[in-house]
DNA sequence: TATTACGGAATGAACGTTCATTCCTAGATA
DNA sequence: TATCTAGGAATGAACGTTCATTCCGTAATA
């Protein structure tokens, strides 16, 4: 195995068991078993668990951008744009439970926390996209007129809780009820 | 010091802590500390620590509900309920930044999800309110025919995401902000 | 005095991390 | 080609710490 595809091993037990059972439900030993390796040589590779929690992250941000900018096409009406952004989140969370399911973790956890001061505080280009998305719809009136806080909440609050719903299956969501859920959210943000 | 009142006392202090540290940064230890007992003297009140936790999410349960639901009239249009029922909780939440706080660390974690499944397996009447309103709407085909968890997602989804912002102080909500995020809700999940 | 409540030291389990040791492999040697 | 060797990678037992829980001597209460 080289060293790569074992560092690959150890992301993926230690993101598939704290997906499952928490930070606290994913102890190093745990996730050295699940990834076929002794315990100490998750530390080659990463150097404490604070850094391999967030590098998982990192590597999933890096997951995730180009699939939900997959198929963006600038010239599309806001709406379209909206929608097609908007639905593709919705449909990866969906298709990869144990990311949505680590993300969340991630948020609601001393790590999540001080990664949003960073992103507050400072550069952390990514959200770029839905902001300037929404300014430009404010701009053209086709956008309520509120904070950009206020929209993202409207726009992916329901995106997370109905996600959660599906994946404890309160709810199986299928392409017609993906569509309207995002289409609701659309009404949410619209003037 | 009463029975009740020391009761009361942990109970705080567990919550406090909970709410601003997380379970892990709650030892039983400084729950003790901070409520000005022993730490064996918890054990006489709560059996451990799972059910003191539980119960602390029962008593904030009792607490919450008869509040949002003060000065809710029946004979109201059912816009003007839902209106008044979303920004109740929203003002509730912002209002007492520690039990949603709390909420959060108990739903991100293995007691939210045994709770949600006794939910939806069982009784629970709790949110009953919102489910025979939504289903008031959907009749009067004033409120979008959706599976009521969608309705669910949309209404109270961004009302949690935002109270988190405010909280962690990326915004500042006013009167205003409220009433124009708690429309935008309702927005969402009209026809 | 008898009973109950309290406090906080003691306990043992579980955890993250370390490190002395073993294992593996690629290159050198013959 | 067969053998040896050096050095990095891997290992998992052991360590120190932290935590929930228990225990028991003391204080309050009746």
């Amino acid at each position: 195995m080289s060293k790569l595809e074992k560092r690959d091993e150890i992301a993926r037990a230690a993101l598939g068991l704290i997906a499952e059972n928490g930070f606290h439900g994913a102890p190093m030993a745990m996730i050295a078993e699940k990834a076929g390796v002794g315990a100490g040589t998750i530390y080659r590779y990463f150097e404490n668990k604070d850094i391999l929690i967030n590098e998982l992250y990192r590597d999933l941000e890096e997951r995730i951008y180009p699939i939900i900018l997959c198929g963006y096409e600038q010239k599309q009406t806001i709406r379209n744009r909206f929608l097609h952004m908007n639905s593709a989140m919705l449909r990866y969370f969906i298709e990869n439970p144990l990311d949505f399911r680590f993300l969340e973790q991630f948020h609601n956890s001393p790590f999540g926390v001080a990664h949003r001061r960073d992103k507050i505080l400072g550069k952390k280009k990514e959200c770029d996209i839905f902001l300037e998305l929404f300014r430009e719809g404010i701009a053209q009136k086709i956008v309520k007129d509120l904070p950009l806080v206020i929209l993202f909440a409207l726009s992916f609050g329901p995106i997370l809780t109905v996600t959660r719903d599906h994946i404890l299956g309160f709810i199986k969501l299928d392409d017609v009820l993906i569509d309207q859920t995002v289409a609701a959210c659309w009404d949410a943000i619209t003037a």
